[in-house]
DNA sequence: TATCGTACTACGACTGACATAGTATGTCAA
DNA sequence: TTGACATACTATGTCAGTCGTAGTACGATA
């Protein structure tokens, strides 16, 4: 568990769960627990995401066609899993919210007090 | 109107409209119209609180000591205003979700591919 | 006299996140 | 062989923040 005293609330990455998965789909295949895994690793444990959150994402973006599954039982042998792929219309969607994701960073970092990392100004 | 095609969308900004309001009210109370303009300013329109949005956060904040309301007719004589003042509690909650935003910046960047703003980024 | 800008309030719907709980298999150690 | 633990999910219901829709009311301006 991440001991952060600021953590991170689910507010603030609602809306970009599905664009961190997407982003770990888009180097291939994967499925729930190893997705789950990844967003740990890549976070260096500082956002951990719930499992029913995670699940309820494959859902809706299976419906929206941004993933599609497949069932597979892996090279182990038993316990099938079901893994997805992401769509074109998938890339499309990540695309577009990373475009989105750097207009949202510009607008509320005019709000920020105390970083000063201003985003026009690339380092000083 | 901003004519983005990359609008900004509300789970996005979600849980930071507090924020950007406690921003304003830092710099000395106001009231809700006014706020209001303030945003869609220094946003240059690329974000436009919707009235509800803002109201409903006024109440929200208010009961959870952020800031307190007062009325106040203004000079102009008649139509009275509810103006807010941020409190020390308000301050306080404002500071840490600054805090929280350069941690949730870190971390979402980390997803996101293209713009290659990154933090560390050690770029291959 | 009507329209527009100002300044709100009320109410209900929707959505994503999450708590809680349960199922089921495989692995490993005591 | 038994139980704990990791894996790999599904089901169900709740909650909070946002937003659509609507309505009220006042003042200024044309």
């Amino acid at each position: 568990m991440p001991e952060n005293n600021t953590a991170i609330s689910s507010d603030v990455i609602r809306g970009y769960n599905d664009t961190m998965i997407l982003h770990i789909l888009r180097q291939g295949p994967s499925y729930g627990y190893e997705i789950s895994k990844r967003i740990r690793s890549i976070t260096e444990d500082k956002y951990i995401i719930k499992e029913t959150t995670l699940y309820s994402a494959f859902t809706r973006m299976e419906k929206n066609n941004y993933i599609r599954s497949y069932e597979d039982s892996g090279d182990t042998g038993g316990k099938k899993r079901t893994y997805y792929r992401i769509t074109e219309e998938g890339q499309r969607y990540y695309n577009e919210k990373c475009a989105e994701w750097e207009l949202t960073k510009d607008v509320v970092q005019r709000f920020i007090e105390g970083g000063e990392h201003g985003n026009d100004q690339k380092l000083s």
